[in-house]
DNA sequence: ACAGCCATGTAACTCGTTACATGATTAC
DNA sequence: GTAATCATGTAACGAGTTACATGGCTGT
């Protein structure tokens, strides 16, 4: 009572991986890229608030949106690029309108390890905010990188309108997560010389 | 050359998953859980900034830190109370002195999909939008029931003033969202009226 | 009697990672 | 010449999920 394997996966196969979306999303900004240039991409911005897939994952995700027609190929020599083809374009507007996005996952090692803070020294807990500090700031410093190459296509209608907004959200978030890491380290602190 | 595997394979062997030191975690807090109680305690707490793990890896999570002597069992009838050991103890001591805690990771499906905001109408971005902020209320409310839970037991030196700066941690973290969100429709309202 | 919660597990599967392997082109 | 970057893949593996399976206990 099985579908036939052969057929086209999608419409009615198992759905995609939200990272599948993600790569095509990438290729919907006007240009044909390579598995290294998607990566790179994909270390660029999706990093900040998906993942930064592995290359291995890329080009084995490339391969099934190529065995799906989502994407087509231009091979130049011993290069291949990517397009997103119409179908890719459909299915992923599909996605957008159809599927509800979910709420956000976090995997927050600082938070989880203060958690358990009584099984260390306070002063071990403060290096590690401290270290998250700086972490932070780095991360903030590329993301404001990012943000800065976006301006002057960066203005409602055009092409990273919507990449612009999303850099503003994270480097707000970047903030956000200093201050209250900052606020933490001030309680810690009381706790030493109450 | 290789070690042999029934030897304790901490340490030496290969680390734990982080989820493992997790389920560790909640066992410091004094008390012997089942698996079905690590669970609830894990949807109320590890949820906000880790992930609550499937009861099913619940069960083979114990089952490994048991093989490990980190934690011990007592056994009344159908029902298994686990108990951290001090090798447990130990082992997590270790962890968190000696292992980097690492930079979060977050998935963040609306953010993903507003970077490709430009394949779909605004209409629809600004219902997701106004979902997430729902969302966000609703989760902050939870958050917030499981803070006041701690109320008289949460001053420095007490067993959960540490919960108790993560899950204020939590709750800034869901305000700055909030916000984040409102202004990034205010954006989006920019465009349709410019 | 029946629903809902408590309690424990196995099996199949997918996503995504690291390690491995290869080789061309470009910059110094 | 040699190191870095570009470029593409395969294999083994692990973490974690859903689906499946079972059954006792509790409240109405």
């Amino acid at each position: 009572m099985r579908q036939d394997p052969a057929a086209q996966p999608l419409p009615g196969g198992p759905p995609l991986p939200v990272t599948s979306y993600a790569l095509l999303g990438l290729l919907t900004f006007g240009d044909e890229l390579t598995g290294y240039e998607l990566k790179q991409r994909a270390d660029m911005t999706l990093r900040f608030y998906w993942t930064a897939p592995a290359m291995s994952q890329v080009y084995t995700e490339v391969a099934r949106l190529l065995r799906l027609d989502l994407v087509t190929t231009t091979v130049e020599g011993r290069t291949t690029r990517y397009r997103i083809t119409g179908a890719g374009q459909g299915a992923l507007r599909e996605w957008m309108d159809t599927t509800p996005a979910g709420f956000p996952v976090l995997k927050h090692p600082v938070a989880l390890r203060l958690l358990m803070g009584h099984v260390t020294e306070v002063s071990e807990l403060q290096t590690m905010l401290e270290e998250y500090v700086a972490e932070l700031v780095t991360n903030r410093a590329d993301l404001a990188e990012v943000r800065a190459s976006l301006v002057g296509a960066d203005a409602p209608g055009e092409l990273f309108f919507y990449p612009s907004l999303v850099a503003d959200w994270g480097l707000d978030y970047f903030d956000g997560e200093r201050e209250v890491t900052l606020k933490t380290l001030d309680r810690l602190a009381q706790e030493n010389d109450q």
